[in-house]
DNA sequence: TTGTAAGCGTTATCAT
DNA sequence: ATGATAACGCTTACAA
């Protein structure tokens, strides 16, 4: 492979020429640049990035660091931050961390050694301990999780409200033994939890059940299937996530439970398979391309201007009504045909 | 940020000295060593991997390159392979061309320049062409898609026997006309094709329709609505990947059609959702993680040995019976209870 | 066992 | 407008 070095010497100029001209600097003879382009095409240059970002102590890379990479609410982030990057020239480097803070800190190293830009990154409720006392000067955004820092911006939706928004809904609808299902590695599933018991206190109804779990299907199906097994059992379930959701749907599966009319079902994140099964899925849908965007942009700025203070976009769902929560006879709905 | 100059300084020793005890080289005095690694503590000090990379012309990342990162499939690879690769210390730059041959060339130079160990790559079919006259001498691993050529590890499913198989179920379901939709952009969804008529001519059917389609819901849901609307239409819909099986599924439940009875389904890759809708798809299922783990060992092997010869894995799909393809009386169950 | 110094491929400073 | 040259932080001959 080709260096700066040898193109200097075939167009017959210094290595420096050959930098301006690729920086596209101004006092270049309009003959010489033509020398150093043909040059560079014969021999079918490119910059190395890496003495580039070793030189230069930055590189067009950011990071993207999410909590579990097969959460379809994530790819999609993920999809929309790599677009928005992309057309800036810039690369994203992906890292998956379970909701594991070792993983966490593991990673956040390896970017930072790896000479980022910046990183956007949904932390664990133990990160936020750790941030505070470290002096990390890398830009950051935070995506999807509260957090009390003036360190980084911050990209998420009004959990609370939307919980709130989504446990009123299943109440008009005729609800009254609501469980609910959190994640318990995020401020997500806390700020949702919130809004949730906010919703019922309201309606002067109590909890029918709630669990902090981990935040995957099997969880999901697992809790489900104890909560259907109590005497007093709920009449619907509410969860936070989507993983959650597909497991709880699951259990209700297996169990023959007839759903909305058994038990009722709501939860968060727009997917490809809630649409499709019976009933659709009624959710909270989180603006993915929106947060992915806003998330990218805010860290380009905060890139370029270190020391602004920081943003905190707070963004509103869209509660897509399905069939999950919405009983063929509801109270409230009497005459609705 | 503490650099191997401070680190030296602050031993009293040198920048070598400092250097060879991070490589765990033998011949250093323990109690040099000790004071390397008190003053590496007390600094804070980590390697500079951009450094470390220039000098050392490779660095401990691979890169992998999928055409959908929104395709279960290759987030359920994703996983994988950084699973392995994390297992080895490096980490893993994951990009996404949407099969745009021109995002295949600027990504895969991108990893070039950012000194990448190797990379495990998904092409599309116009890549081949490229390939083969290139003298790339970055190690490759190709996944999923069937190439020829000795310059690149592959690891992918026998396409043909699988699409072969999975005809050969629907036909011994009692279904006659069957259609297909498949990938237009991969090798993959030509050799299912393949398999697919091979199976069709071995029971003298014809096919119902075939369709080369960009692999994405939305495309199988036009695609299904045409079939739909043929005079002869089909009784059964082959599909090469979760997507376009999502978007047949959507159309037949969007026109009432009654799966399978009135047509039947079956497709490619496990999914969340294929066995959350009524009924569960047929499917025959890939071996993900072994073929991201299997992928990034043949990787790292070919790092070490870069002129071993090329390995090709060939593995198999594993057919899951779901409803969708078995009609209540199917013809050649006449007493099957 | 340890130190010195060259060099990886750039870019920026300072000359000219 | 262009060229020499010194860094960026690290590894590795070669010397001592």
């Amino acid at each position: 492979m080709a260096n700066i070095k040898d193109v200097a010497q075939a167009a017959g100029v210094s290595t420096a020429t050959v930098s301006r001209v690729l920086a596209n600097h101004v006092s270049i003879r309009v003959e010489t640049r033509q020398r150093v382009l043909e040059a560079i095409a014969r021999l079918n240059y490119r910059p190395n990035l890496i003495a580039r970002s070793l030189r230069a102590q930055k590189s067009a890379r950011i990071g993207l660091v999410v909590s579990d990479i097969r959460n379809p609410f994530f790819t999609a982030i993920g999809r929309a931050v790599e677009d928005a990057a992309y057309e800036q020239g810039y690369s994203v480097l992906m890292c998956n961390t379970d909701e594991n803070p070792e993983k966490e800190e593991l990673y956040l190293n390896v970017l930072h050694d790896e000479n980022v830009a910046g990183v956007i990154f949904s932390p664990t409720q133990q990160f936020g301990a750790s941030f505070h006392q470290s002096n990390s000067k890398i830009p950051m955004v935070i995506i999807d999780r509260q957090m009390e820092t003036d360190k980084a911006d911050l990209v998420l939706l009004d959990n609370v409200l939307a919980a709130h928004e989504l446990t009123t809904h299943l109440i008009q609808n005729g609800f009254r033994r609501i469980a609910g299902l959190f994640g318990d590695a995020s401020a997500t599933g806390r700020d949702r939890h919130a809004g949730f018991l906010q919703a019922l206190g309201e309606h002067a109804l109590q909890d029918a059940g709630v669990h902090f779990i981990s935040p995957r299907i099997q969880s999901g199906y697992d809790a489900a299937l104890r909560l259907l097994e109590r005497k007093n059992r709920p009449d619907a379930i509410l969860t936070s996530n989507s993983l959650l959701t597909a497991g709880v749907f699951q259990a209700l599966r297996d169990k023959k439970v007839k759903v909305p009319d058994e038990v009722g079902l709501a939860g968060f994140d727009e997917t490809t398979w809630g649409q499709l099964v019976d009933p659709p899925i009624t959710v909270i849908a989180q603006p993915t391309e929106e947060i992915g965007r806003t998330a990218t942009e805010l860290l380009f700025q905060r890139i370029q201007n270190p020391d602004r203070p920081a943003h905190r976009v707070i963004l509103k769902g869209r509660l897509m009504e399905g069939l999950s929560s919405v009983k063929a006879k509801s109270p409230l709905h009497p005459a609705a045909d």
